[in-house]
DNA sequence: AGCTTTATTTTCGTTTTCTTTCGTTTATGC
DNA sequence: GCATAAACGAAAGAAAACGAAAATAAAGCT
């Protein structure tokens, strides 16, 4: 019943003390522990609060973004397929990074090279670069999406359209046995096709668990990327799509 | 990696004095150094601090620009204008923050208020806001200026010319006496420029630091703002053409 | 270099807090 | 009024945070 009115409390003794306990709370409303911890799980869920042992805090201000992914990416295949796909790429060329964890693992593998321009649409990709005084850094505009730090929406489809890259580098959510790009996102898709559009050459970069998932939009087809960088060989009728394609296959151990 | 209370609070005071020593916080927090030092070494290992004998020191290197911008803009003297503009900024509208040091600190002020659609030309403001869920963020496209985060150039300015929102708060490089606000980069001039051409409304916060420097570009006139917040009572002839022109004049303590 | 002091890592047991799963109560819709 | 769903409380097992002590490593000193 009160639960509705706990949230909005809690969230204000939460602004003015900076932190809230679970046995604070409990003799607070005169509720139990239990109760309390199902409302920080909650409004943790809903990103009003961070969760900690015995309580909660106010969001950090200062977190950022992409760090949760920062360490996800850490996955060794995820390097070694960045490793080999940045090996391919010179310098002294413009190129487009998409959104994925894939591609982020890419923009750390380029942290050495020289006159690079990267466009990107991908906050994590931008922190990441910034860090590379040797290339410029243009973001795409767009809408700021939290999951994955993607820039998003009609803006940046537009901004795409104004530029001719040498090179995209982009990632999917999902490679199904016809040798299609699929993702979960329709606005990503479009983002994703102006890009493909824009570029001279492309390379997809994507891991194992790529090909056992779906997605319910396509990108495109294998037979529009130049070469396709991941982890393991792949299935024979996937293999045999990109020798009929033209599609080069780099294997990363 | 689970979360404890004193987590951001020893990131807070990394931030503040630049390091911390295990013991300092022991006694702070009124634990033992072994806890202390477990916390650090999390920290350490989410990529927060750095690690040193006998304590830690924030993290250097690539890991945030902006960062160093974030230390100046502790200064109390930035936090009080921010409040204080801040607190005149409702929910529910659409606003515009600028590049800048003051304007991430108003960003800083934002992280609790409901609804609001926040469109910047600036990554720190950007990485900031991502962890207010209750905040819509939209970026301008744009060359990133790896000196302050900025986003700028044509790609900005023509995005900024696709929206039209309710207040734009702005800072610039300088202020002079004839009321004219200033700035070193004639690109960041004409995305200025823009954003106030687009906005029902303008704030401009500067502490008293740009009263006493100069700069190239002129962006515009404290005419054609609505509400300047500053730290420090204005000289008299400012003070008397801002009352001509009608701009108010917040001084934050 | 060798010694001393200080800091760190590792391991262990204890305590606290969390999660999960149940049954009960309270609100809401039909 | 009855059925359904949501909220709540209780209890047990799991997970974590914590402190203590011993072994190891680093820093400072003569």
């Amino acid at each position: 019943m009160s639960q509705t009115f706990r949230h909005p409390e809690i969230l204000e003794i939460a602004r003015r003390e900076g932190k809230v306990t679970v046995e604070g709370l409990a003799e607070h409303f005169g509720v139990t522990l239990q109760t309390i911890r199902r409302d920080l799980t909650d409004l943790a869920e809903a990103g009003r609060l961070e969760r900690v042992h015995g309580g909660a805090v106010l969001s950090s201000g200062t977190t950022n973004i992409g760090y949760e992914e920062r360490r996800s990416l850490k996955s060794e295949a995820k390097r070694a397929i960045a490793r080999a796909c940045a090996a391919q790429i010179p310098g002294n060329i413009s190129l487009f990074l998409n959104i994925g964890t894939s591609t982020e693992a890419v923009a750390m593998e380029l942290m050495h090279h020289e006159n690079l321009m990267v466009l990107t649409n991908n906050m994590n990709v931008a922190n990441i670069l910034a860090g590379n005084h040797g290339c410029d850094v243009i973001l795409t505009g767009g809408q700021l999406r939290r999951a994955d730090g993607g820039l998003v929406g009609n803006l940046a489809t537009e901004t795409i359209k104004q530029f001719k890259f040498d090179l995209a580098v982009i990632g999917c959510s999902a490679l199904d046995r016809e040798g299609d790009l699929l993702d979960f996102d329709i606005q990503e898709v479009s983002v994703s096709q102006a890009i493909l559009r824009q570029s001279r050459k492309t390379f997809l970069v994507a891991d194992q668990t790529k090909l056992t998932r779906s997605a319910p939009a396509r990108i495109a087809s294998l037979a529009n990327i130049d070469t396709f960088f991941t982890d393991v060989p792949l299935p024979a009728d996937l293999a045999a799509v990109c020798t009929a394609w033209g599609t080069k296959v780099v294997v990363a151990s």
